[in-house]
DNA sequence: CACCCGTTATTGAAGGTTGAACAATTCATG
DNA sequence: CATGAATTGTTCAACCTTCAATAACGGGTG
């Protein structure tokens, strides 16, 4: 051995100055739009954000309904995040919870009337907010290139060990 | 009047389909790119990727010293957040509170050379996070993408309002 | 069937964030 | 200079998120 051997500290490949403006401009842009949207949500619907992506989701799926896991896995969060918030949304009688016919350890989140009539009052102001915010400013190349770039960044981020080890 | 004279009900703009998937793709990425250097850095450095973000910029402020304001809007986080972050940090050994001379309402928060020690121990894994899940997935010209959508929308949200004040 | 392992969902405690309210100070303007 | 308006930073309570621990069930193997 010379003193080299694991070389556990090589100097790291630091960012580029391009790099650097880049990452800059990404946080700056991705904490101001959330912070943006949670407080138009939380002022228009008594909701953060990502309540709403679940009332969302629940509402597209077929009766409403929709398994926890599954559910998780959509909006991209860790179960016990879920398990907290469909308890805050079954307080508010948006959610109620249901046993799963097919299993008896899960649980369906279901959408109830009051929680679709409260997404529909909130959907129009928060896609404006969306709009404002983001796709009136872009040009159609640019919102191609940001799904594409989105994309990648999603793919790569599947996450595979954990509390979230989805598709293995 | 015939019935539609207010008309605070128009139908709104919804989502296209392109826009609807560059949406959803956004979500996606960007909560999986914030949770995975939120986790990486609590178990590395034992802070959020926020906190992270405060001892960076003072590492690079003149003597490695900020006023509170100035760091809250330069990491984009309201001045509250920023009290409990700092509170926190200080607790830590890692930033000290000083009075500013010249505004007795003032504080400064001082980046402790244990600070800057855990920053330094921090910064290479952080960045290998950064380019694992980022810039090493993405072309060059992606890059330059990225950062001019994201330069357009954080140039829209620049907040006017409420208790982020800023630029007015 | 019995066993072990993986999965499903929840819980509680610790920590982080928000929004409103507050005291201290500075600034602007008459 | 006196007064009201605006700024600075903190605090509290309510809420949200994380992590580890837990209970309950399913599924394959012998």
């Amino acid at each position: 051995m010379d003193g080299m051997s694991t070389e556990p500290a090589a100097e790291p490949r630091w960012l580029s100055d391009e790099e650097q403006y880049a990452w800059q401009s990404y946080l700056h842009a991705t904490t101001l739009l959330e912070d943006h949207l949670d407080r138009q949500l939380q002022r228009d619907a008594g909701m953060p954000h990502v309540y709403y992506g679940l009332l969302v989701q629940l509402s597209r799926a077929p009766r409403r309904r929709m398994r926890m896991t599954e559910l998780a896995q959509n909006a991209k969060i860790t179960r016990s995040r879920l398990s907290h918030a469909v308890a805050r949304l079954e307080k508010n009688g948006w959610v109620r919870r249901e046993n799963c016919p097919s299993d008896k350890r899960g649980q369906l989140a279901h959408l109830t009337d009051e929680g679709m009539h409260v997404l529909e009052k909130a959907a129009p102001g928060h896609v404006a907010a969306v709009r404002g915010a983001l796709f009136d400013r872009l040009s159609p190349e640019q919102i191609g290139q940001l799904a594409e770039i989105c994309r990648v960044m999603a793919d790569g981020l599947q996450p595979k060990g954990a509390d979230l080890p989805w598709l293995r």
